[in-house]
DNA sequence: CGCCTACTTGACTTACTTCAAAAACAGTGG
DNA sequence: CCACTGTTTTTGAAGTAAGTCAAGTAGGCG
């Protein structure tokens, strides 16, 4: 597995050009790894981190807990990504984060990543730039979940989800792990489960993709893309290609 | 009318601690005033801005344009709001933004705030957290969307514009401006302008609210909160007491 | 083997959308 | 001031997509 600080190095380089010196500030970062089981909590809501979390590797969820003990998921986050960078600046967190399979994450402490925000002006300026890009993805959330249909809503959610892996070297071939389960997924979309069956069954007769034993297979692109409207503007990624098939 | 420069001076100020120096820094920034009719748009989505955008007066919204010609709203911004610091940093516009009543909004060159930003870190980092609210916002509106009965998803959206506007003293007794169509809340809560009339009418009967003539009137505010499952913790607003009424 | 969880499928119900038309309202020009 | 136009709001009736309920199957694990 690659180390915790090149994962970091390399997400924020994606975006971001890094000095020498912001990448030795990165290195002399303390890093404290935790494994996490399948649908472990690390982060409630409510609580008040002193640490940000770093995706190392598997797949990390954000959610909502309503009153009625419903349960919607706000984001999903892959290898490389700060899920909760929020934490640095507000008082409790809103949201809680689990794992969706097992996933290991890194944990730095708040006070380590203000002093380098301080000594590496550049530093700061990229994690602030990631916390931008997380905000597209709620925005297309939103317009997904309200103005799409549940077939083309369930195909934008796997294209988008494809395309980041893509960009995070995630994808094998034509399929990356994606570690859902239908009961999930439809507190994702906000769909009953029954109706997420059938759509991932429609989705399937398609052709143009599978999801199986916690995988995304991508069969035909252009046409999940289609069925999905996908366009992948809002994911702000430079110099990407569009997958194969 | 407040001018620009205390507007984001007072709103910065309610969530971060401003030294003298951040705020001679902040008067020191060009801001250049330009007023807006209802639903002009002031920036596309495709657009490279090389200016920020703050509201002085009046309510702003954010929306995305879908291939189907559908436009779906995102987020709404009131006096002090910052709506698009995301172009600080985010090649292209993946939104839009148009005025929803009149309003009148400040341009400031981002050259310029990348300039404050190195010589006052503090002032960077209170558009930083300004820019992480927003995204609690964005979040809030995921679930709210996903997750809500049509009656409930409106009343919270009630809930939310009357205490950000009391937070922005814009409430004058039991009312603030809300200068919306009944079209465009369909294409904010994702519900047919039928449903939305017909939802609306329910909540008047229930006595907790009006909306009329671009007023929201609250009157009754716990009952309000009530039907709108809204708790405000996500808006992280320090100090605030609960409305009256 | 038996238990538990996740998935699948069918039948029924109901929320919401769509369509359509009328009423209220705002703005424009005579 | 009123007629004319266009837009927004309101209401009704009909159609449909998705939710609910319930039962059955398949897969994973002690």
């Amino acid at each position: 597995m690659e180390r915790a600080q090149d994962v970091l190095i390399r997400n924020l380089g994606e975006h971001t050009e890094l000095a020498q010196e912001d990448i030795a500030e990165i290195r002399a970062l303390t890093f404290t790894l935790r494994d996490f089981d399948p649908n472990e909590d690390f982060i409630r809501q409510g609580d008040e981190p002193e640490h940000s979390a770093l995706v190392v590797s598997g797949m990390v969820a954000r959610y909502h807990l309503l009153g009625s003990g419903r349960r919607q998921y706000l984001a999903f986050h892959l290898t490389g990504d700060l899920p909760d960078a929020q934490g640095l600046f507000i008082d409790q967190m809103d949201h809680g984060l689990s794992a969706l399979g097992p996933a290991t994450v890194a944990f730095i402490p708040h006070r380590e990543l203000f002093v380098a925000f301080r000594r590496r002006p550049n530093f700061g300026l990229a994690v602030w730039r990631e916390t931008l890009l997380d905000a597209a993805i709620f925005r297309e959330a939103i317009t997904n979940n309200s103005a799409r249909s549940m077939q083309t809503r369930m195909a934008h959610l796997f294209c988008e989800l494809f395309y980041r892996a893509r960009a995070a070297q995630l994808v094998r071939g034509n399929r990356c792990p994606v570690p859902i389960s239908l009961g999930q997924l439809g507190e994702t979309l906000g769909m009953a489960i029954a109706t997420v069956n059938r759509t991932l069954a429609d989705l399937r007769r398609s052709g143009a993709m599978d999801l199986r034993e916690g995988e995304l297979v991508v069969l035909k692109w252009r046409e999940l893309q289609r069925l999905g409207d996908f366009s992948p503007a809002y994911l702000h990624l430079k110099r990407q290609s569009s997958p194969r098939a």
